[in-house]
DNA sequence: GTCACTGATCACATT
DNA sequence: GATCAGTGAC
């Protein structure tokens, strides 16, 4: 018998059958390989599900899960994608380098500290020691003691924050949007000035420097930039709608050497603009990468017909027309319902009343969620879910991370990880009664020039009026520092132990914030390395506001309460979006500018196309806004005058008669 | 000079 | 709730 010798089949075999449950357009973007690609990803047209199987595909390919490179707006987004890609493939999917554009660049700049002028490595300031720091400078520059009001360093810290991520002077920011402050120019490029040579001093870096120096980092220095766009050989974007100018500039130039890139968003989903997010970084893709493949995903397989109906209604109100057109398979449905209520009060008790019976009907508390447009607009409902025993966490609005009393325990632990953080030592110290900002000040220079650590606090002669309180102090940091095998959450047992008094006499509600303390400690639990958590903590704090942190961890049935930002790629069977009154969504301050109500508009089909079988609209009447001195009663400009077909008005019965029964 | 306390004023969204 | 200017006490 002859033998015949069959080639080898160097063709990857694939296990996964990606032409059976990929649809045409998913298919191409999952199977292609090489090049730009340009993914046009219409609101639940199976983005993450593209990204997951794409991620998956790769590695079945052959390609080291080292080599990819995930960037997503969240790190929960990346974890969530990989952990999917791992379901479906195989734990190599948990190699994939993964997070947000701000976690990629600090892990890489603390690597390159020194190229950028950052002697000894450097540390993250989240927002809030950021306002801090402006706030100090202020004061030493002797800015606020004019006849005329300064800006308010939380507005200051916008400005500077604006300016750098929309790539413009502070000039032009002011002149654009903070015009009352015209004057103040001059004062704010000199504070904006000394602001950049404290952090450089110091060693720290805020948000917008992650990505400031990443760019430059990238762009000035050949041998990394080449060594980087090497080990990143194939390159992911996620909502690459919201990436600003330095970001994309980031990508661009981590994929100059193999163009492996493939860039996925919706360009009718941007929707921070204010943070200099440029949905023209979309529209400009395939002109910076010329063989730029451009896939259109249309089918939406998230949304019945009537939401859809609704929903593109929505989008084509915009002045912008957007690239693609939706449509899906589940044609019935019901139809969205407009709510209109007598006040805040009858608003929150509808919500919480359809809630409780569409649980009774079988959708489960976890597929509903409560859509707002500003942090605060769910204050009301909240007291009203936790009358009718509604379970539910919050997320967005104020985070748990930058309030008072967590940054108090948080600054203790800087000191002891870093003794050089002037800012920590300035907040610890002003903790003790009769100290103030300069004692405090005196103290912390004092510590700091000694160059021997948290030694030299053992030098410093306290006044008799704070002697005491600083002994405690003293005693408390140097036992800690003293056994360098703690656990961090022993470290911060220890330190909430000594914060305790220091909090009941700073705060009424102490209470309250003590449990926030506790919960804290649940947090530390999970980490080892005491640098791991407080840089995690200002780059990727849990998203939950206060109240809810911990209640992520039992995984009980919980109604989501969330800002229509953090709703963002998320879907429930469910949604209510509450506050759809013209004046606060849009919000008043939107009509200064025609892309700002455009944004608002998009904003306003983000929350609307979250939605899968149910789809609720609420807004109370006869709101007294304070600001402009007047009464707001109609619906949002986005919803109104929609044909009664489409958005089925419901008015609520007995309003009357309940409404004194709480009060 | 320094610190603690008070009451008016302001507050959109987030890494 | 946090900020900030103004006030009086030491």
């Amino acid at each position: 018998m002859k033998t015949y010798p069959l080639k080898n089949d160097h063709r990857p075999r694939f296990r996964i059958p990606y032409e059976d449950v990929l649809n045409t357009a998913q298919y191409e973007a999952v199977t292609t390989v090489e090049g730009p690609i340009l993914v046009i990803a219409g609101a639940g047209s199976g983005k993450t599900r593209t990204v997951t199987y794409r991620v998956a595909r790769l590695i079945e390919a052959g390609i080291s899960p080292e080599a990819i490179l995930l960037l997503t707006f969240t790190r929960k987004a990346s974890e969530e994608m990989l952990r999917r890609a791992s379901t479906l493939l195989d734990h190599r999917c948990e190699n994939v380098r993964g997070g947000t554009f701000h976690s990629f660049a600090y892990a890489t700049l603390r690597r390159h500290a020194q190229e950028l002028g950052y002697e000894t490595g450097f540390t993250v300031l989240d927002r809030v020691d950021s306002e801090d720091i402006i706030g100090f400078l202020r004061g030493w520059m002797k800015l606020n003691t004019k006849e005329r009001r300064f800006p308010r360093k939380r507005t200051i810290a916008s400005i500077f924050s604006k300016a750098v991520n929309k790539g413009d002077t502070i000039e032009d920011i002011v002149f654009d949007d903070y015009p009352s402050f015209v004057q103040d120019i001059p004062d704010l490029v000199k504070l904006h000035e000394a602001y950049r040579m404290y952090k450089q001093k110091n060693g720290l870096m805020d948000y917008d420097d992650l990505l400031v120096n990443m760019q430059a980092l990238l762009e000035k220095n050949n041998v990394i930039r080449t060594r980087l766009s090497g080990v990143h050989q194939y390159i992911m974007v996620d909502e690459y709608q919201d990436t600003n100018i330095l970001q994309a500039d980031i990508v661009k130039l981590l994929a100059e050497t193999h163009h492996n890139l493939m860039v996925v968003g919706d360009d009718s989903q941007c929707i921070y603009g204010f943070r200099g997010a440029n949905f023209g970084n979309i529209m400009d893709f395939p002109t910076i990468f010329p063989d730029t493949k451009v896939i259109k995903l249309e089918e939406n397989y998230r949304s019945t017909q009537p939401i859809l109906d609704l929903t593109n209604i929505i989008i084509n109100r915009a002045r912008q027309k957007y690239t693609k057109v939706l449509f899906t398979r589940k044609k019935s449905g019901v139809s969205p319902a407009l709510i209109v209520a007598r006040d805040e009060r009858t608003q929150s008790r509808f919500v919480a009343q359809r809630i409780l019976e569409l649980r009774e009907n079988g959708v489960p508390l976890g597929e509903m969620a409560v859509l707002f447009r500003s942090g605060f607009h769910s204050f009301d409902l909240e007291i009203e879910l936790n009358r009718a025993n509604v379970p539910f966490i919050k997320v967005g609005g104020f985070k748990f991370m930058e309030t008072a009393h967590i940054k108090d325990v948080l600054a203790h632990m800087k000191i002891l990880a870093n003794p050089k953080d002037a800012l920590s030592w300035h907040r610890v110290l002003t903790l003790l009664e009769n100290v103030g900002p300069k004692a405090a000040q005196d103290i912390s220079r004092q510590v700091i020039t000694a160059q021997k650590g948290l030694a030299a606090i053992s030098d410093v002669t306290p006044k008799p009026a704070y002697a005491k309180a600083f002994e405690h102090l003293k005693e408390t940091l140097i036992a800690l520092s003293q056994n360098p095998f703690r656990s961090v959450s022993d470290i911060g047992e220890k330190l909430i132990d000594y914060y305790r008094p220091l909090l009941e006499r700073r705060f009424d509600n102490h209470p309250k914030r003590y449990k926030d303390l506790v919960q804290l400690i649940a947090i530390m639990e999970r980490y080892g390395d005491l640098d791991k958590f407080l840089s995690d903590m200002a780059l990727e704090p849990p998203n939950a506001s206060v109240d809810s942190v911990m209640a992520t961890d039992y995984e009980d049935e919980q109604l989501v309460l969330s800002t229509i930002h953090s709703a963002k790629g998320l879907e429930w069977d469910t949604v209510f979006v509450i506050w759809a009154l013209e004046g606060r969504f849009p919000a008043i301050y939107a009509a200064r500018s025609e892309e700002e109500m455009e944004e608002e508009l998009r904003l306003m089909y983000v929350a609307a196309s979250r939605a899968r079988e149910h789809l609720y609209f609420a807004y109370p009447v006869n709101i007294y806004d304070r600001g402009t001195a007047m009464v707001l009663s109609r619906p949002s400009r986005f919803i109104d005058g929609i044909s009664e077909d489409i958005l089925e008005p419901w008015s609520l019965g007995g309003q009357e008669e309940l409404d004194y029964l709480d009060w």
